[in-house]
Parts: C-alpha cells; sequence; structure tokens
DNA sequence: TAGATTGTTAATCGATTAACAATC
DNA sequence: TAGATTGTTAATCGATTAACAATC
C-alpha cells in the first residue's frame, strides 16, 4: 500500500494531538533501548518503564502503521527510526533564534537539537553588546538585518526568546517573510492563519501548575 | 459555607490535570484585563479573547467556586486574585537552581516569577568558572554544600537545569533532604514516590511535536 | 421589570482501556 | 506446534460542549 513520508495514508483523518505529543517520548525511551543495545521490546515491557499502557502504546503507534510482528513485538532499532521519520528528524530544521538572552543562548548550546536535525543557523538580538558574539560557533546578528537574512537562508522554525513587549512585533514580521513555525517562548499568545504553527513554551505556567500542586496537597 | 483556601471545599473530587493547566492562563489573560483597567467581563467576551468556549470557562471556574454574577459576568480584579490564591501564587515559594548554566541564569533573571511569589534563593554548579559569581544579586554555590543550604533554608522548588547525566543523582539527592517538588529540565523522567511532584519542561520534545506538524501538513 | 449571564445538569464527543481473533 | 504478542474492534471512561433554569 502506497504511504506517505509520514508512514500515514493520504486521506486518513488527521492525529489527535494527545498522541502527538506522546510520540517524541517514545522517540526518547527507544533510543534509550538503543543505546543500551536492546534488539526488541514487547508493547507490554515498553509500557512497564514508560507507565503507560500496553493498549495505548499499540493504538499510538497503529495511527501510523504496523510496526510490530506477533509473538515478537518491535524491533527497537526499526521502530527508533520509523518513528524519527514521522516526526521529521530525518529532515533539515534550520532555526533561527530571536533574543540572545541566556534563553537563547541556551537553546543555541543545546546538545540534543543538533543531532537530531535541527541546526541553528542565527542569533538575532537589539544589544550591540551580543551582536558579533557567536555561541557554539553561530554567529548572534544585529536583528535589522532579519529580512535579508531569512529571505536569504531556508527558515524552518524561528524561536522566540525575547521579552513580551518586543515578541508580537518580531512575530508578525517573521510570518510576514513567511516563517511558518514559530517556537515561542514569551508569554503571549499569538493569533495568525493556521498555516503558521505555533508551539509555546510558557515557563511561567508551568511553574504555577508545579505551584497549583504543591498548596492544594492534603486538602 | 467553608472553604479551605484554595476555594475548593475539602472532600470533593480532585480537580482534573486538563483544568490545572488551563488555570495560568487564565491568570494571565485576567492579569492583562486589570493592566488594561477592565473592571469586568463575561465568559463569554473572555472565551472570544482566549479561543475557548465560555463553557469551558465557566466550568473550569466552577470547579473552585462561584466567583460570578448572574447578568453581570466576573469582576476581574476579585477573579484574578482569587485565582492567585487558588494557584498558590499568594505564598512565597523558594527556589533553587541546579545548573548555573545558561538555561539556570535564564530561569534565575526571569522577571515574571519574582513577581509572583516564586524567589530564587541559590544556584548551584560544579563549575569553579561560574561558583561565587552572581545573577540577579543571587550567589551561585558549590553544589558540595547543597545539603546544608538545603537542612537550612525552606526550599519549595528545586529546578533541574543540569545535564541528563547528572540530573538523576542530583534529584535523589534533592529528595532525599525533602525537596517535595521538582521542576525538571533534563530530558529524563524520574520515578519517585507520589508525594514528589514533578514538573518536566522536555524542550526537545517540545521541539519535536513542531517539526512534527512542520512535515505532517498537507498530507 | 427585562435582559443578561451565571452555575449546573444533560448530551455529546473523544480518548483510553479492555478484549480477543489473527498470526508470527 | 504452543506460546506470545500484535493489530483492531468494542467497551468504558472522562472531558468538552450545549442547554436552560435560576437570578442578578
Amino acid at each position: 500500500m502506497a504511504e506517505n513520508s509520514t508512514g500515514r495514508q493520504a486521506g486518513e483523518k488527521a492525529i489527535s494531538s494527545a498522541v502527538i505529543k506522546r510520540l517524541p517520548r517514545y522517540y526518547r525511551y527507544l533510543g534509550d533501548l538503543l543505546k543500551n543495545n536492546v534488539v526488541r521490546i514487547s508493547s507490554k515491557q515498553l509500557s512497564q518503564r514508560m507507565n503507560v499502557t500496553a493498549s495505548q502504546i499499540r493504538q499510538d503507534l497503529n495511527n501510523f502503521g504496523g510496526f510490530g510482528q506477533q509473538g515478537y513485538g518491535y524491533n527497537v532499532e526499526h521502530l527508533y527510526n520509523e518513528m524519527g521519520k514521522i516526526l521529521g528528524l530525518d529532515k533539515t530544521n534550520n532555526i533561527i533564534i530571536l533574543g540572545a538572552g541566556n534563553l537563547g543562548q541556551a537553546l543555541a548550546n543545546n546538545q540534543d537539537f543538533d543531532s537530531n536535525g535541527f541546526h541553528i543557523i542565527g542569533l538575532f538580538d537589539v544589544n550591540p553588546k551580543l551582536i558579533g558574539m557567536t555561541v557554539k560557533g553561530v554567529e548572534v546578528y544585529d536583528i535589522d538585518i532579519l529580512e535579508d537574512f531569512v529571505k536569504e537562508h531556508d527558515v524552518a522554525i524561528a524561536a522566540l526568546t525575547l521579552p513580551k513587549s518586543k515578541a508580537p512585533k518580531v512575530a508578525e514580521q517573521l510570518v510576514s517573510l513567511g516563517v511558518k513555525a514559530l517556537w515561542n517562548f514569551a508569554p503571549v499568545d499569538f493569533d495568525f492563519p493556521e498555516d503558521v504553527l505555533v508551539e509555546n513554551v510558557h515557563l511561567s505556567e508551568s511553574i504555577m501548575t508545579l505551584s497549583y500542586r504543591i498548596h492544594s496537597q492534603n486538602e
């Protein structure tokens, strides 16, 4: 049967976001298993390691195809590679980072990204003290040259690690330049057409849910 | 009726995590409204701003009590304050940061935390170049003094911004010292007793879901 | 009062879990 | 072959949305 690059067949219904959010975690566990030279694993074994149900694992995977074999389970390396393809990690994703402060630099220095096809190709800032420096070999540019840079490079993702006050305007500019995916760390929500993908990392919201759980215990 | 500090009555069933995760966003929108001197708002108006249903807002809020008034809606300032209490933001949460690299420093420098009762009281690292420096007035300590520090201070939350290889051991130590909430940025899962709260921020997983969405479009 | 909007019950929808025939 | 485990359908569970009486 003809399948597309994600392993899904054209015309099938969209995968729910609940499933999508679990995929990277499967990928991480499979990578760990692979590193430990585990050759095969059953949904039951994996479910015990990951603290989920075996049923959920099988349901999730079968959204993308039948990767297992009855009586055997799943070949770890094969499933790892297939999951990588599903996640688009076999492709190169060029990333620019808007805001070269601590958070922007932290992303640029992150080891995990490189090895998964995420290539940081530039950081941008307004601060003259940062412009011209390099982070892990990647230059910090004046944000004034953003337009030229985006036109000359294939930018898959723009990470927004700048202050709340500046984020909306820069996001608008990026979208008008044709950037189609934003990884947003500023505590704001955007309202772009649906072909613009936005993934929010709202750290304040994350720590507030932790605070909630701390203070609501034993009640 | 007697209510506890969260606005919930003792004995009522636990709030679902789907609801809890939405609370900080309500809080943010209410804070923005308050800044803009908006005095009252209906669930319908708020739903339009937030891109959710009015029904969901009312359902969510009513887990914690009736904050509105028929025919009027909600008083913004009152609801904002009540939400703050529900989230535990009226309390002081002392935070230590394990790993004083870019990410740890980014957290220490984050403006939003201070104003919501999250006080960074120390950073810890093994790197002699970092030990002794201060970030926003907060000192970076040698991680060797962690035990003494935790015993002498009331640590509500420990943020783990250190490499994957070091995270599990440090986490173990923190939990053995009685720290009850971990804010984990390392790409690992922990398996502590359920009285230890763990909030994961897995940046690699976040960007992978974005990659998935980029590469699965139009299929 | 009339209109607006809540709080809450009921209906719907979607996600998770259970079960099991197919089959390696 | 017998045992194990998948892929998939059916059952259950939980979350979201709709509806509306209560009431400001």
